[in-house]
RNA sequence: GGGCCCGUAGCUCAGUCGGUUAGAGCAGGGGACUCAUAAUCCCUUGGUCGUAGGUUCGAGUCCUACCGGGCCUACCA
């Protein structure tokens, strides 16, 4: 099994854990089920945002993806997330089976060169992807554009187009350099994708149909594997000066992760990805679909490696049904999770939700508590809580006693409950386990073991109902146990027995002592879930603190502001005069209306008013950052006298200013209080 | 603009191949209990299955259009 690699460049956030809970459940299930099966994953490595970062710390790339990846392994394993391997696309396996790949690759004649002309920063001394380069829009003639297309009129370009084009890393101008780079034509594999993609249990039928709707039905386009020096990753032998593309290398890296857990446990790479009888299941998120479906298979097949027999894809997590947001504190990390919250809420949590689809998972937190409290505290755990101390000191009976059937039903539902994870449907799973666990509650209700120990005369009837309870309680912790290995943990210290094998379900634990009943999960407390937000509405600052290289050097300044904003959007460099200044008339106005535009997605339409009678219209994109009631009468700074524009709504006749990366990330100007509409600003 | 997925109770979701009266958990209401982490148990309110057509003996389920949400992709698909 392989979780899709976390990159480098960033911390392991709820987002992330999604995918490597889901992915772990899945694992300890078929292990628990007794079926040899690894879990394997790595850092990817490569590539140049990393190298771009580590030049910006003043590191080797080395030194970064070394931070990075004791960073991620300590949050892993803060979730319980076991991998049997985690390695790493910057490994000597992983340099060795990319060239094996390549070699295949050119053997069967689907490597081609081809001369690419992209723009070059000749300050930082690097070949300009697309999203690296802004300039004006040569069409509507927009700032600030990115170099594939315009997001304010919607032409698509090369960045060579781009009016005034600048190097997003070092805000100098790019000049035009060819270089040559290497493509695989993937369209030669066309119809062994087509029949693969469309046939058998692979891919799930939506994915299947996304492929058929955007790709197959066209000739594939070539893929350009290579990129010139510098970038990190490996050299390509037989190209010297060029590096294999990260996600070239990236998927290679399952197979490496793989070949190192070989070494170290004396088994044979091929017996788990050539031939043999081994499963390969990739999780990955939809958002690499792509890489996943079309050029890894094409890969594989071509290098002759087995074909992975599924790959599962799941959605995205949204929080309290909206996108992840970094103002909101909704942007959670891992290590900020688990500071304030138990991990293993947030694994039955996802577990209750998870479904074999690819729809986006909703992390609601009023859910969450609940789900937490009532199914596991209220439910599972109560059932250990509310009868173990009954029986402390005589062990529980010697023979099972008769339960109405109660611990042979349970056992018989042990197929259903496998049945759905093994379609990772795990929401059936644990809806199964709690119908059971809400039965052995009604038993133990039935029963009153309260009521049985105030009579001597009764002790056996006591001994016997706590012995049930305990074993109903048993059979739920190990139907849990994939889920929930710490509770398996918990319940072995309880019953001093171990709890690790799926078979368990059907044999009753008679005739042993019991140990002292510890408190197992703690409620939720909602305040618990606001401290994580709010620690996480602070947490760029933090983060950027905590990644500054510079070992033990300078204390941090007290306002730590870090440099990605900057980084985005250099500083331009051409100097203007005062008098440039002053053609641009900025004035203080009041939104006195502000109203959606039915069939923009990102416009709102503002009435402002500069004072007395001078209203005008002004559309603005920041719909994705403010609601437009909440705007009416607050007061902006708008460029008054820029030409107006006809758009498909109506003209706007000028802009407010705003600062931000865009998205949810807009921040309207606001003048200190005093400033009054009409106002010129100086 | 094109494509894909989704729309079932207040919330989160089941609902198999089209088949009887559409289900669960949580929340809400009423009661019981007092072992248990204010846990548990019993009873109960609540649905025009997004809307409108169509196919069918029969539609939550299949088809078409539309509305709404999300995602992907874009002067191609």
């Amino acid at each position: 099994m392989t979780a899709a690699l976390p990159y480098a460049n960033g911390h392991i956030h709820l987002g992330h854990l999604v995918e490597y809970i889901q992915t772990d459940i899945w694992v300890r299930f078929q292990k628990l089920r007794g079926n040899e099966c690894i879990y394997i994953c790595a850092d990817d490595t490569h590539g140049t945002a990393i190298m771009i970062r580590a030049r910006q710390e003043g590191r080797s790339e080395e030194a970064l993806i070394a931070d990075m990846r004791e960073a991620h392994i300590a949050d892993f394993a803060r979730f319980h997330i076991e991998f049997d391997n985690y390695g790493s696309t910057h490994s000597d396996e992983n340099r060795e089976l990319c060239g094996e790949f390549w070699a295949k690759l050119r053997k069967a004649g689907l490597v081609h060169e081809k001369e690419v002309t992209q723009l070059y920063d000749v300050k930082a001394g690097t070949f300009l992807a697309d999203r690296f380069v802004k300039g004006t829009c040569p069409n509507c003639k927009s700032p600030d554009q990115y170099g594939d297309s315009c997001d304010k009129c919607g032409t698509t370009y090369t960045p060579a187009d781009l009016i005034n084009p600048k190097s997003t890393l070092s805000g100098t101008t790019p000049e035009m350099r060819s270089a040559d780079h290497l493509f695989v034509q993937i369209e030669q594999l066309h119809g062994f994708l087509q029949d693969w993609t469309q046939s058998g249990d692979h891919l799930q039928r939506e994915i299947a149909n996304y492929l058929a709707g955007h790709f197959l039905g066209d000739p594939l386009r070539d893929w350009d594997v290579s990129r010139p020096a510098p970038y990190f990753g490996f050299e390509i032998p037989d190209s010297p000066g060029n590096y294999w593309y990260v996600w070239f290398d990236a998927p290679i890296g399952y197979v490496a992760s793989t070949a190192q857990w070989c070494k170290t446990h004396g088994q044979k790479l091929d017996d788990w990805w050539r031939g043999g009888k081994a499963e390969v299941h990739h999780f990955i998120g939809k958002d690499i679909t792509y890489f996943h479906t079309l050029f890894w298979p094409a890969m594989l097949k071509t290098a002759e490696f087995n074909l992975p027999t599924k790959i599962h894809v799941h959605g995205f997590l949204t929080v309290d049904g909206e996108k992840m947001s970094k103002s909101k504190g909704t942007f959670v990390r891992g290590a900020t999770y688990a500071d304030h919250l138990d991990p293993v809420y947030l694994r039955y949590y996802y577990a209750s939700k998870l479904g074999p689809g690819l729809d986006d998972l909703d992390l609601n937190r009023d859910e969450f508590v609940s789900k937490v409290n009532s199914d596991l505290v209220g439910k599972v755990v109560n059932l250990a809580s509310r009868t173990a101390k009954f029986i402390q000191d005589v062990g529980l009976s010697p023979t099972y006693p008769d339960d109405g059937g109660l611990f042979a039903t349970a056992a018989a539902e042990g197929e259903a409950i496998a049945t759905a994870y093994e379609a990772c449907d795990y929401n059936r799973a644990m809806r199964l386990i709690m119908a059971l666990a809400d039965k052995a509650n009604q038993f133990v209700d039935n029963a009153a073991p309260w009521k049985l120990k105030n009579d001597s005369a009764r002790a056996v009837e006591l001994q016997n109902a706590c012995t049930i309870s305990l074993n109903l309680f048993r059979q739920l912790v190990i139907y849990l146990a994939p889920v929930l290995p710490s509770l398996r943990n918990q319940t072995e210290e309880l019953l001093g027995q171990g709890v690790s094998r799926w078979e368990d379900v059907g044999k009753p634990l008679v005739g042993v002592k019991i140990n002292q009943f510890k408190h197992m999960i703690k409620r939720v407390e909602p305040a618990q879930l606001e401290a994580m937000i709010e620690a996480s509405k602070e947490e760029p600052k933090v983060t950027d603190a905590q990644s500054q290289p510079t070992s033990d050097a300078a204390p941090a300044a007290p306002e730590a502001d870090s440099g990605a904003a900057l980084e985005a959007e250099p500083l331009v460099t051409d100097v203007i005069s005062i008098d440039d200044f002053t053609k641009v008339d900025l004035r203080v106005a009041r939104v006195v209306n502000a109203e959606e535009v039915p069939k923009a997605k990102k416009l709102v339409k503002l009435t402002l008013s500069l004072g007395g009678d001078n209203t005008r219209t002004v559309f603005a994109g920041i719909k994705s950052a403010y609601e437009p009631e909440k705007l009416i009468g607050r007061l902006v700074i708008v460029v008054a006298n820029l030409a107006p524009r006809q758009m498909t709504f109506g003209v706007s006749e000028g802009m407010v200013v705003a600062a931000g990366a865009g998205g949810t990330e807009i921040y309207l100007l606001n003048p200190d209080s005093g400033a009054k509409p009409g106002q010129r600003v100086h």
